[in-house]
RNA sequence: GGCGGUGUACCCAAGCGGUCUAAGGGAGAGGUCUGCAAAACCUUUAUUCGGCGGUUCGAAUCCGCCCGCCGCCUCCA
């Protein structure tokens, strides 16, 4: 079975073949390092990481890369604000920025190329651009001229004569020709930080870096380019514009544009005020892989509203995965194999693919884990798993969480003595049948996190949340 | 104004012309099990898919109109 993806060059569902055959190569739009990013960003993050998963988990060869902003008129404000230099300003952020990844287990994409060391090769860029007759200057910049560029549009299907651009343009672009022309090297503006180039004094544009950064590390035509819906227009298509026009080779394959987290009905965003960290999050009580899995659960082309009633949604749910990989592990070696599970879970295995194949259908995927569930569950009940399906079952949801990285069994080991110790004595408690005393030391070990539950086979212990 | 998306039970959500009297999850109610719990299981909560028409032997799925919501067209994941 084949991965088809959604391309937003074609608006349609398009099977992933490797241009070279063998490695997928992906871009991805990284974050700007200016502030703490929030969980609308992470939505997008998330789902970068949940295809680049599955995409390995497909068997592809994999090489990523994602992008981190480290210039830009906001970060150059801030950090003249706060007294600091960019970089003094953005190392900051960037180091939340990776910790926020590990704390959502975001894997690290191969390449995170900074923006601020690639202005070498920004320039570069431009000067092709020149030499081919795509831009023009004014006051010290330098400007790409949309017009030289007949497949402009492509992507996001502007119709350059129907739009409000007139109404929109602010009077700082009036000195370009075309509205939609863009910059692509900015003069120096006197207190702001600039670099010497052969164009002159000045700094990047914002959609240069992309073009530079992507081609530089994945070559002048790759297969996947992605970031969230927003970036469609304009920065998408800039981008096209500037790295087809440098280099007369297509650009990107696959365009993956995933849709926003809106909270209360809105856009989350920071000029809306409407945004929360992940750190905000956590501080409210949100275990860091519900959010994850909330943010996995919904199709990643469809707006997703964040409320907390959601995270607590998920936690329900995936303590309910997790209890149950609790359950199965604790089948013994020697109860015999029983056929009909051996079927359903390759059944499920096949279910769990058809879905992430189709356009990461994440729901359905997750669909077929909890039908496996519930029919293990009935027979574990029943004593009619045996020990080779459990190691199935758990080697399918170990695959599952190849993919979705919220799924494996919590490695449990008393590591305090005392705790092992109370346990001990309300299991000797109970054997003579003293449920008072035995209550009491559940009580007790509740209040410390550990809930108790017994079993046939004796008593099973987990910590909660 | 242009472009795009979306409206399925109390909540989240799949569904891409028949197998839909509509997956899956959460929550609630009743029950089984249990010393009591917890977990698990069973039953239960949409003859109905925003509304109205149409196409079709057949529509949640296609078409038209209407209503609601969201996004992009400006920095933005």
């Amino acid at each position: 079975m084949s991965l088809k993806l959604h391309n937003t060059l074609t608006s349609e569902l398009e099977e992933l073949k490797p241009l070279d055959g063998k490695t997928v190569r992906m871009y991805a739009c990284g974050p700007t390092v200016y502030d703490h990013v929030h969980i609308g960003n992470f939505r997008t993050f998330v789902f970068q990481d949940l295809l680049r998963r599955y995409i390995k988990y497909k068997g592809f060869p994999l090489l990523h890369v994602m992008n981190v902003t480290d210039v830009d008129d906001k970060i150059i404000r801030k950090a003249k604000e706060a007294g600091l230099s960019i970089s003094e300003y953005t190392d900051r952020y960037a180091q939340a920025f990776l910790e926020d990844m590990e704390t959502l287990r975001i894997e690290k994409p191969d390449v995170m190329p900074y923006a601020t060391k690639h202005i070498e090769e920004m320039v570069e860029l431009v000067l092709k651009l020149r030499d081919k007759g795509h831009t023009y200057e004014r006051d010290g910049s330098i400007y790409y001229r949309i017009s030289t560029f007949p497949d402009y549009g492509k992507l996001s299907k502007v119709d350059l004569c129907n739009n409000r651009t007139a109404d929109r343009t602010d009077a700082d672009e009036y000195t370009k020709e075309n509205p939609r022309d863009f910059v692509l090297w900015k003069a120096k503006k006197e207190g702001e930080a600039y670099w010497d180039s052969p164009l002159g004094p000045g700094r990047p544009g914002w959609h240069l870096e992309c073009s530079t950064m992507s081609m530089k590390y994945l070559g002048n035509s790759f297969d996947i380019h992605c970031g969230g819906v927003d970036l469609v227009f304009p920065h998408h298509e800039n981008e096209i514009a500037q790295s087809e026009a440098a280099t007369d080779e297509p650009f990107v394959r696959f365009w993956i544009h995933s849709e926003f987290l809106l909270v209360d009905s809105d856009k989350m965003s920071k000029s809306e005020g409407n945004q929360y960290t992940l750190r905000d999050l956590i501080k409210r009580g949100c275990d860091p892989l519900a959010v994850r899995y909330l943010l996995q659960s919904v199709h990643y082309r469809k707006q997703l509203i964040f409320t907390f009633e959601g995270v607590d949604q998920a936690q329900s749910a995936l303590r309910r995965i997790h209890d149950f990989l609790l359950r199965v592990g604790e089948v013994p070696d020697e109860r015999p194999e029983n056929p009909d599970l051996t079927q359903k879970v390759a059944e499920t295995r096949g279910d769990f693919q058809a879905g992430l194949d189709d356009d990461l259908n994440t729901s359905a995927a997750l669909a077929a884990l909890f039908e496996l569930m519930k029919d293990t569950n009935i027979l574990l009940e029943s004593q009619e798993v045996g020990g080779i399906n459990r190691d199935q079952i758990l080697g399918l949801f170990s695959e599952a969480h190849q993919v979705f990285a919220v799924f494996e069994a919590e490695e449990l080991q008393i590591q305090d003595q005392e705790i092992a110790e109370l346990i001990e004595e309300r299991k000797e408690a109970r054997r003579q049948r003293d449920f008072q005393r035995a209550d009491e030391i559940r009580d007790l070990l509740a209040a410390r996190g550990i809930v108790l539950e017994d079993t046939k086979a004796g008593t099973r212990w987990k910590r909660t949340g």
